[in-house]
DNA sequence: CTCTTCATGTAACTAGTTACATGATTAC
DNA sequence: GTAATCATGTAACTAGTTACATGAAGAG
């Protein structure tokens, strides 16, 4: 249930529409938060609904109008209260591993095949984060101080792709070995 | 749409009941797929209705009659297909790190308690699973073949938790100095 | 006598996906 | 002319959560 709470905290720095938003998201929060538009926009229409947004509606020619949403102090206290409670650790179910561990049902290629493929859309990613660190990193530190904590989230994609690459190398080793014996 | 993957992958090795799948998930797959005990059973159930299952009723005195179920040829080849077909990398919806990212709004003391909370929680988990690895590295290399694939599953689950673990000292070290500046 | 294990589910809900639907503007 | 960007949604579906529901057997 936490849509909610990732809307809530982009619209508490600054109003937006749900085009804004999935380009948020997509932007800044990739490594640790993703939506479609679909589900933005369902979530932005219940939100509305319960009174924790408001939204202004921009008349456009030759477009359809847009809504910006702003959080209300009703969805202020959501938030503050969602913040005060603790969080579960993440579930985890990844498709991925489903297949690897049921791999014996198939060729050693074609499982080093799809390691491989994931490991191109993980290494686009890791560049991605760390241009992104760079940007941080060349900023004098006053200007670093506000940007501390959504660094720390970086870091955590940056971490987390190291070591999702750091385990397809073990992957590739121990099935190129295999192919070798054979 | 995978929990009827997983489930094809565990019957296609030995049959069994609802509670057993509950029970291998946990122990043996903890580290990449999670499922609820209401979500298996209904699952079984629309598995059984479109015949990629089988189901043996054991009856039993003083507690609920076992269904024991079994993968059918159909079922087999459903997973085969799934297993010949990409998937897609795994969406990554983190709720700690919404919160990280919406720091501003708390004390650093109280994130801090949260991350140190979370931290708990992974050392147990990355502790057990390098029992297992400890398990499969203690096993002769003709004993350890047929685990070679589960075992590259189990070292993303280790390198993972190693990531997770090295994120929080960079979180407490940056979080602390905060505490020291105050 | 209390907790864990065995063993099954239903019902109501929230979350997320996939497909469908529209259409002007701007950059190359 | 073609692709990307701007800007919104609905509908049907699949996936997962939370709360409720039952009750014996065995371990300590």
């Amino acid at each position: 249930m936490s849509l909610k709470h990732a809307v809530l905290v982009l619209l508490e720095a600054e109003p937006a529409s749900g085009y804004d938003l999935l380009k948020r998201f997509n932007e800044r929060m990739g490594y640790f938060w993703n939506a479609s538009h679909q589900q933005i926009y369902k979530q932005l229409k219940t939100m509305h609904e319960a009174g924790d947004i408001d939204c202004q509606e921009e008349v456009q020619a030759g477009r359809p109008d847009r809504k910006v949403y702003s959080i209300t102090p009703q969805g202020h206290g959501e938030l503050l209260t969602w913040l005060a409670k603790p969080v579960k650790p993440n579930k985890i179910n990844d498709s991925l591993l489903v297949k690897m561990y049921a791999g014996h049902l198939r060729d050693s290629d074609v499982i080093l095949e799809e390691v491989r493929d994931h490991r191109q859309i993980h290494e686009t990613m890791l560049q991605t984060f760390q241009a992104m660190e760079a940007e941080y990193q060349a900023l004098v530190p006053e200007e670093q101080l506000p940007f501390k904590l959504p660094y720390l989230t970086l870091r955590r994609g940056i971490l987390g792709e190291q070591s999702w690459l750091a385990w397809a190398d073990e992957v590739e080793q121990a099935l190129a070995g295999v192919a070798e014996q054979v």
